[in-house]
DNA sequence: CTTGACCCTGTAGTTGCTACAGGGTCCATA
DNA sequence: TATGGACCCTGTAGCAACTACAGGGTCAAG
């Protein structure tokens, strides 16, 4: 039974384009595989979970500069972890603010939406919130 | 009294870094304005509102393309403003759906964090969630 | 007349892929 | 044995939306 795996099996298998996989490889985020006579990449088991935890990590938003600091702990077995907990709490505190930053964002488009008439352009609220306002309007000549 | 700008206090003006006004005025969003003797851009203050309203957009996190379609529709002042509508709408549309995304994931890292001991790297359950689980190590050989 | 702040063009870098072009390999089937 | 199609290879260019130079020119103040 195959132990090595065709790119393309590797991609079936962990739902990433086979571009991507080569992508990663040189990038230097996923190592070499040795090659067959055909100079086709054959990988290993090894391979498969490496690629399978970038992918992981990459679907929870984890930038590739942070899987790779991931990866290098992850090998680094007998370390303390605190290095790992501090990515992810530093990851989440990012994630926080985005959401945060989107609810404000959500709330502003709500509220032009809501208030658009249907009227002709020149009426319209939406435009109206983004031109700008007073502070251009009322400055001295 | 300068009812002229150049790009420098334009940018200052709206925020802007000068590269991204000029970057602007590559991909024509931003119309050409006259040029001084020496070659300087010279703005006027049509351009700052349009450039205002572009910032403003972006801000609200509609892509140059929408911010486009938004510009050209704000000129079309007798037109009915359905289709800047359809845009807001659909912008908040996927607003939505990528603050749910971010929930979501937000609520993953808080468990990976939450569970984290501060032990060893081999006993860390954040690398463990995002290691290959049950579907690799069971799988038949 | 020089210093320093500003401006100019053009190009390359960023992130994380994705999409070719122009080939080579491999295996099954006729 | 030929051939077709699925797969693989390298290398390069493209996407969004800027940002950051390099290598120069302009202009006002001292």
């Amino acid at each position: 039974m195959s132990d090595t795996f065709a790119i393309g099996e590797l991609g079936r298998a962990t739902d990433t384009k086979v571009e991507t996989v080569r992508y990663y490889e040189r990038i230097g985020l996923l190592s070499q595989p040795r090659r067959t006579s055909g100079n086709y990449r054959a990988y290993d088991r090894g391979h498969l979970n490496r690629l399978s935890f970038i992918r992981r990590s990459r679907d929870l938003g984890f930038s590739l500069d942070q899987v790779r600091a991931l990866l290098d702990l992850a090998d680094q077995r007998d370390r303390p972890c605190e290095a790992v907990d501090e990515i992810a709490r530093g990851h989440l505190a990012a994630v926080e603010r985005k959401i945060a930053d989107l609810e404000a964002l959500r709330d502003e488009l709500r509220g032009m939406v809501r208030q658009c008439g249907h009227g002709a352009v020149r009426d319209c609220r939406i435009i109206e919130a983004l031109s700008p306002g007073d502070a251009l309007a009322a400055a001295p000549g």
